[in-house]
RNA sequence: GCGGGGGUAGCCGAGCUGGACAAAGGCGCAGGACUUAAGAUCCUGUUCCGCAGGGAUACGUGGGUUCAAAUCCCACCCCCCGCACCA
């Protein structure tokens, strides 16, 4: 990662320094940024305020960057733009880095020292990281320079608008929401687990759990079935599997564990046995659980219990594998299904010499998969993977696919009772209801995987009894949700029929937890609403943040922002209840009416399932129609040298080396042209340096064409090739405006970047240097301002230079350039496509023949040829030729159509995308005539048009636009 | 398993409302021009065959529809993402 020269720093930061100065993207009602747009047409985009925890890399900056290229394009297109940024403080994260700095984590300080390293000087870096133990040190520090970094981007941000979300006015703006969803019947208190320390007594995030970044520790249901032992205690086993209930021929028990009888109050009192770690999670997770006496493992080897479903009596048997501290320490068994417990059998077998006396095994199988030939799936699949042992790590993975393969395709067979001939994945739930209801069965939380926090202490699951929800399940809700879904344009499109499935599948999600930074939960301000919840509908605040901070914070009570947001109520009461002016209140509610709604969300797909359903769900809740979204666009994520970048692999480049490392504007240029937004961007070196070689090459030619004595041509001197040039850019000009408003940056900047170049390149070969610096002033103008979005500094600064007079004003805030549409000059192209394909044609001669030219022929096709051609051209049907060309019937014409059918592709439908062509006409001998020194020039030699020299009778072959060629 | 995306030349990646497609663009590679040299830049080439502009074989695999398929249909194989409550 070495700095490659690029001169454009200074200017990259001139131009931003400008913009600042002259205030150009503070966006006004009915003003328009700086100058023009009128009232009625404005844009309201958003991209999701970044989480301030650490320094942004180039990967967020994807996102950011389209986002201000669609502005800046929005602008362009005379749309009075807002486009603002404000910082995400709440939830646990930026906590959780506070508390470990503040207990000398080194790998978090050791994380933090390389953050701040990236903006500070090495002797201040210390200083920084201790206040960090701060956690709103933490926000602030990395806010501001995000901020620095967006501008440094060459963001067209209002900035005035910026806040963070645990401000005081934020705090009050999330309280209405909140008021507005409990109004609406949506806030509700209920049980849930949650991930939970022991130790520290409080509920762990992702964030605080060891590795929980990478490995994701999620909580996992399980079923605790109950077999009674002959004292009338139960053994209480624990199985994902609840289905295989019909199967169970024992119980396990590992012997050499320490086991607890446990008084569960209920009902009734109940006395169960469980392992001791299953006890202690037991107590977090049911209420009336008291701990009694321990057991030793080995005391209930050999006991018999009843299993619940048809009373059979069981053995108690010993197995190793059974780890106390997952579920309940006690595990049924299940042999001709559970791999474990089908090797834990045979090995019991075996060391013993066969089972206890009078204790007969045998496997009862109850699922039976379709398209299988299992005879017993545990017994099979340990033979076929040679697993003889319950010590095998193996075990877990033959699980795992007789688990697949049942679950899919299993179906419970004739033992199961009701359950009888029914899909696994359709009835498993029914058989836990089921159970349940005859009391047989009950729930157990487990974590996914065994879990410790950083600070070492071990995760459990807990349950909470009293956890906020927001119920998504309201029926009036998810039928608003769609509807606005479907008002909406998402792009890429199949996004929106996602989006419709994840409003079906919304229902309870907790919105409020114990700990972390957020606004209160107004109806229990021991809670703090959770940071997903509190982010769903801020566009609004955006657009009269900047006014808010003239008032007390007191002033924005609930009335304030019904009036506001809403119009509920009259100005005079809110103003009296609130002490705001009417005057001030009208002109706040006033900008909120302009800028509602957000017509542009762009993201990244990652949000779709939650903060934009949550987004657009809460706008359909709270806002009228009107005010709903009306678009959300996405791009995929950005990856280095094909893989993802992550702290782990060290392949991190931080944003605000950008500007140092490639320079501002390829940085944009790269992210808009290396992929469409529903691909990944590869950020590849290679492909960075080419970039920057065409790059500044682009800028050369515009440094060319600005030199003093360089005029531009004027029209009573066009050439063809002037006027092909022209045809080209004003059809790409035109091509692209349409690219950019279908979110197609990357065709568009293909278009004028890549391919303009490329047709510049051409018009040299074929004009002269000199001229092509006079042609490329010509088109200047426009050619700066459609690629402005994507490299708005570099444009700048060109303009500028091509426009002493326009000082005082900047291409940021120019308009569309006109498409002059009398330049795009088909038959100028064609001439130019023909000439090109007679060039190629003639060089695959030489190189086939190896000939070196003393004399080129060159034979245009004769006029009948013309006529037969324009008579069948329409022709759709083959058998209708022949009737169609009847005019003129003999072998030579036979001859020429079956060759001109073979070569012309003449009925590709008209409709068919510019470029290809349909049939068209040329004067093709006036063409070559014109060009007769071209080609000379070109093969170095003399070239005849259509003379009578023809010895090998060569002109037969020619066909319209395709000439018969003699080389001597 | 369900839902979504995808499998195209040495690589990345367009095309996929069927027809100038041997397949845009880029990277890489080869040759040439320029240069004292390197770099940069610009040309040319980059499946195979061909001493006349042509032909053959190709777009995950196998079938099918069509005058014509990378593009449409069917089946199969493989890869990626999501199936949540985590910012």
């Amino acid at each position: 990662m070495v700095a490659v020269n690029n001169n454009y720093g200074d200017i990259e930061e001139k131009w931003q320094r400008r913009w600042h100065e002259a205030r150009i993207f503070d966006a006004e009602p009915g003003v328009g940024g700086g100058r023009g747009g009128d009232r009625g047409k404005k844009f309201f985009i958003t991209v999701p305020y970044p989480y301030t925890s650490g320094p942004l890399h180039i990967g967020h900056g994807r996102t950011y960057t389209i986002g201000d290229i669609i502005a800046r394009f929005k602008r362009l297109e005379g749309y009075n733009v807002l486009f603002p940024m404000a910082f995400h403080v709440t939830g646990t994260p930026i906590l959780a880095i506070a508390d470990s700095i503040a207990k000398g984590d080194a790998e978090v300080v050791a994380r933090y020292r390389d953050y701040v390293s990236i903006y500070e000087r090495e002797e201040r870096v210390d200083e920084i990281v201790n206040s960090f133990s701060d956690a709103e040190a933490v926000a602030k520090f990395f806010a501001g320079r995000i901020a620095e970094d967006f501008k440094r981007m060459g963001y067209s941000i209002d900035w005035r608008r910026k806040f963070n979300t645990t401000e005081p006015m934020y705090n009050r703006f999330v309280e209405w929401q909140f008021k507005k969803l409990y109004d609406k019947g949506v806030i509700k208190k209920g049980k849930y687990p949650i991930t939970y320390s022991i130790e520290d007594g409080s509920p762990v995030g992702e964030d605080d759990i060891e590795g929980g970044d990478t490995d994701k520790v999620s909580i996992i249901e399980h079923t605790t079935i109950k077999f009674k032992l002959r004292d009338g205690s139960f053994l209480v086993a624990s199985t994902l599997r609840p289905e295989t209930i019909f199967g169970v021929t024992n119980l396990w028990i590992n012997p050499d564990v320490r086991y607890v009888k446990v008084k569960v109050t209920g009902d009734g009192d109940e006395f169960w046995i469980v392992s001791k770690d299953a006890a202690e999670k037991l107590s977090y997770q049911k209420s009336g659980i008291e701990i009694l006496e321990e057991i030793e493992g080995g005391y209930f080897v050999g006991k018999v219990v009843e299993e619940p479903v048809a009373g059979r009596e069981v053995p108690v048997l010993p197995a190793s594998f059974v780890d106390p501290d997952v579920g309940t320490g006690v595990v049924y068994s299940v042999p001709a299904h559970a791999p474990y417990d089908y090797i834990a059998l045979e090995d019991l077998k075996r060391k013993r010499g066969g089972l206890e006396s009078g204790i007969e095994i045998e496997p009862i199988k109850i699922i039976e998969i379709e398209g299988s030939d299992y005879e017993l799936p545990a017994k099979d699949i340990c033979l076929r993977m040679g697993i003889e042992s319950q010590e095998d790590p193996r075990l877990e993975e033959a699980t795992q696919q007789i688990y697949k393969e049942e679950f899919y395709r299993g179906v419970l067979n004739d033992r199961c009772g009701e359950f009888a001939g029914i899909k696994i994945a359709e009835i498993k739930d029914e058989v836990k209801d089921w159970l349940r209801e005859r009391n047989v069965a009950g729930i157990f939380y487990e974590t996914s995987r065994k879990a410790v926090t950083r600070g070492g202490s071990k995760v459990i699951v807990a349950v909470l009894h009293d956890q906020w929800f927001i119920d998504y399940k309201a029926e009036w809700w998810k039928e608003l949700g769609h509807k606005l879904v479907s008002e909406m344009t998402f792009y890429p499109d199949r996004y929106k029929a996602y989006m419709h499935d994840i409003i079906d599948w919304l229902a309870l999600r907790p919105c409020a937890r114990k700990r972390g930074l957020g606004t209160r939960f107004p109806f229990d301000r021991a809670w703090v609403i959770e940071s997903l919840s509190d982010s769903t509908i801020y566009m609004a605040l955006y657009t009269i943040a900047h006014l808010l901070r003239a008032l007390p914070v007191e002033s924005l009570t609930e009335s304030f922002f019904d009036y506001v947001f809403l119009g509920r109520g009259d100005a005079a009461t809110v103003a009296n209840e609130t002490g705001v002016d009417t005057e001030v209140l009208d002109k706040i509610r006033a900008e909120f009416e302009y800028w509602y709604p957000n017509d542009l969300r762009h993201t990244a797909p990652p949000h779709l399932s939650n903060h934009l359903a949550f987004f657009l769900m809460h706008h359909a809740a709270i806002f009228p129609p009107n005010k709903w979204p009306g678009s959300i666009t996405l791009n995929e994520l950005l990856i280095r040298e094909g893989r993802k970048m992550s702290k782990s692999k060290g392949n991190v480049i931080p944003l605000a080396k950008v500007s140092e490392l490639y320079g501002v504007d390829l940085y944009r240029l790269y992210c808009a042209i290396n992929a469409d937004f529903g691909a990944v961007v590869n950020w590849r070196e290679q492909d960075v340096d080419a970039l920057r070689r065409k790059f500044n090459a682009l800028v050369e030619l515009f440094e060319d064409s600005i030199d003093a004595g360089v005029e531009e041509l004027k029209e009573d001197e066009f050439t063809h090739m002037d006027r092909w040039l022209l045809a080209r850019f004003y059809r790409r000009l035109r091509d692209s405006i349409e690219q950019y408003r279908a979110f197609r940056i990357r065709e568009a900047g293909i278009n004028m970047f890549f391919e303009m170049m490329n047709d510049i390149r051409y018009y040299e070969q074929r004009a002269s240097v000199a001229r092509r610096k006079r042609i490329v002033r010509n088109v200047m103008d426009a050619w700066l301002i459609i690629l402005s979005p994507i490299t708005p500094h570099i444009c700048e600064e060109i303009w500028h230079k091509l426009h002493e007079n326009k000082a005082k004003t900047f291409i940021s805030l120019e308009r569309l350039p006109a498409i002059k549409e009398e330049l795009i000059d088909e038959r100028v192209e064609r001439e130019e496509e023909y000439l090109t394909s007679l060039v190629n044609d003639i060089k695959e001669i030489l190189h086939v023949a190896r000939l070196k030219p003393g004399k080129i022929y060159v034979y245009t096709a004769e006029k009948w040829k013309w006529d037969v051609l324009r008579a069948i051209k329409d022709v759709e049907d083959r058998d209708k030729i022949r009737e169609a060309m009847k005019f003129r019937k003999d072998k030579t014409t036979a001859e020429f159509v079956k060759r001109a059918m073979k070569i012309l592709p003449l009925k590709k439908k008209a409709s068919s995308k510019e470029g290809a062509s349909s049939y068209f006409e040329l004067d093709e001998e006036a063409v070559l005539e014109r060009e007769r020194e071209y080609l000379m020039h070109e093969f170095g030699c003399e070239v005849e048009i259509n003379g009578d020299y023809d010895p090998e009778n060569k002109r037969r072959l020619a066909i319209p636009l395709k000439p018969a060629i003699y080389v001597d």
